[in-house]
DNA sequence: TATGAATGAGTGTTCATTCAT
DNA sequence: CATGAATGAACACTCATTCAT
């Protein structure tokens, strides 16, 4: 009667409502990083947390909301390693290597993280619903933690404050040029971060006398 | 400069289905750039070319052959007009800023050329079937092209042989920055485009003594 | 008169499981009354029961189950005042009409309880699995209390024998219109009821003399 | 390979647009009627209706919007024939007479007419989104209607002025509870009108000397 | 006595595609 | 060349119910 084959109803045994949640947000970044936001579906995400459909909507009141928790949680994690690197160097150029190293190790121990970060932009432009919601929060503070970092080389005297605008708009160049063109291979992005650094201090192009 | 006003030789006017075919590919390379392939669908395209989702099927085999289409045509308009940019340049560091500055200017006359372009490599990812039949042709391309374009900094004097893949790796990652970041602020992107004139000129960041 | 206030006899105060199944048929009343058998949810009696739905199954077997408890417990009110009512009066037009004015008093009282008999007789045709439980039982209580009203004016002289089924089938057709056309609007429900008395005593319509 | 067994996609043979949209719309009454709003559910028109649930979307934009289409539909037939059979009697009570006769008979011809009438005043409380878009227009005109009817009572002679609005509420009251409590049972029906009309004539009751 | 994690069947709706006309 | 009626598989989401805790 009770084979041991069919799955039963009810509380499964032993199951952990922390953990499954957490199992939801981890599938849910990688899918949402490969396949997007259309195409990630619930049973993708179901069948890859172990669960059904049904269950999601036990932590999650919507698609949109499970893409907006793990867009949070992305956001968090590499904000958090991106202020620590940029901590621990005292030039606007070691600040900007520290971090472009930083973002090169992320991308090494998961690169759901970073490849999630490429595709929220192409997301967030294809889903008005989703950017409306979530809208300034995230994106504004990475733009003012890049802002204090060119600031901070304003003050070095690394920076002419004249050109504080396009040194801005490099960095973002470079940083979102790094983990949407490359992140998924490791040996072209290490040689890009290599040389933007040796851009930095000169030694990478030797312009022609022409 | 390039007038739709004049009629075009002496060809006779509004051949239909010449005339259709081209207006299927003009809608689908501006929904394709703001919508992506899922978000694309037949019954839209239709719309906005003035025909119903049936007759599609006549110039078109499938959606995903349309997306090739669109993505040969845009290919070739941009190669064509790098290849001309590069060509009106003679040093490995004019020939970089004359991409930049092209690439700047076709994202002025028709965002959604860049703005495909941005979209595609996600779209490629997320849809291997897209990815498959297309394969190796355009990309390559399009790396053999800058390959060269470093290679000739190389005969110059202006990259050091031992640096041609770091090149490369930042010419690439620059490329796709720009294209994905800022491709609908043109005013970013202008200073992204000065910011790496300048850098390349040594004229952007002044290393600290530190 | 039945003031809800005083302690009921000594019975220790809210002894806990009774109290909650009492809210649930008291919540359940009001839900399926407004929203009917498939729009009332498990979830909703549970959030508006202050339990959760688990919790419900303590009390009762199934939704159904529910349903059921509440037509009985809605018929039995219903009931009880009725008979009082009619008891007060001794011919069959001041039966009748006493019982529309408990009707109408009941109704104001507690709308949900009207509403409810509105909506349980299309709810019981659109859910035969309720009706074939429930089945005869309250309904032909019902019917057999109105036939013995009316064999009551009949005994009087007020209604012709042969006119039994005609009475009989205007005083159900009155009593159905009232609960389902105006029980929300108790202006007109008075208005309909002063109505049906004055037709029985002659004084509503004049036939013209064509 | 073609097996004769298996349906064929694209256009069928002898397909015709209006009649497949007509079958839609009268399965959609019969279902409404039945089982209610939420109870029709799209599979069961589409295989009432020998198409697939995506067909019904080439007729309608949601079911809604079916429901909606129904409504206008039953409104229109019975309104026509109500107007008609009132215009061809001259005092009040005779055209109230005549309507009620033609219910019954509209009754007898379609009963899905009536009871989806029944039904539709159940279902609009339940779904408000229904009533918002429909609203006034139908359920107004209704009332126009009858008012004209007691106020030709009024300029015979029938109907006191002062009495209006109760001959008005109990008109209402009548039509209401033959079409809920007994349009599935037309011996009852027929009794019920019967008894209307022997009231009106004064001679279903006779009120005890007392 | 109650919670809440989980199921499985179901809902309305959308979409690429087919094909008789 | 083009229409538009129709399919069938998919999708996000809801619900009554179960049961370990």
């Amino acid at each position: 009667m009770t084979s041991s084959k069919q799955p039963r109803l009810g509380r499964p045994p032993a199951s952990n409502s922390a953990d499954t949640q957490e199992r939801i947000l981890a599938v849910a970044r990688q899918s949402f990083a490969e396949r997007g936001y259309e195409g990630t579906t619930n049973r993708l995400l179901a069948e890859r947390a172990g669960i059904t459909t049904g269950a999601i909507y036990h932590y999650f009141d919507s698609k949109r909301e499970i893409y907006l928790a793990v867009d949070r949680d992305v956001g968090r994690r590499v904000f958090r390693r991106f202020r620590e690197a940029e901590a621990g160097a005292d030039t606007f150029v070691a600040k900007f290597e520290a971090i472009l190293e930083v973002a090169h190790q992320m991308n090494s121990e998961d690169p759901s993280l970073a490849r999630f970060l490429g595709a929220v932009r192409v997301d967030l432009q294809r889903h008005t619903e989703l950017s409306e919601v979530m809208g300034v929060d995230g994106r504004l503070r990475d733009n003012a933690f890049l802002a204090a970092m060119v600031d901070h080389g304003i003050a070095t005297g690394e920076v002419a404050p004249a050109q504080r605008e396009l040194v801005l708009a490099f960095v973002r160049t470079v940083l979102i040029g790094l983990t949407d063109a490359v992140s998924d291979d490791l040996v072209a992005q290490r040689a890009a971060i290599d040389a933007i650094g040796a851009l930095l201090e000169g030694s990478l192009i030797h312009p022609a006398a022409n």
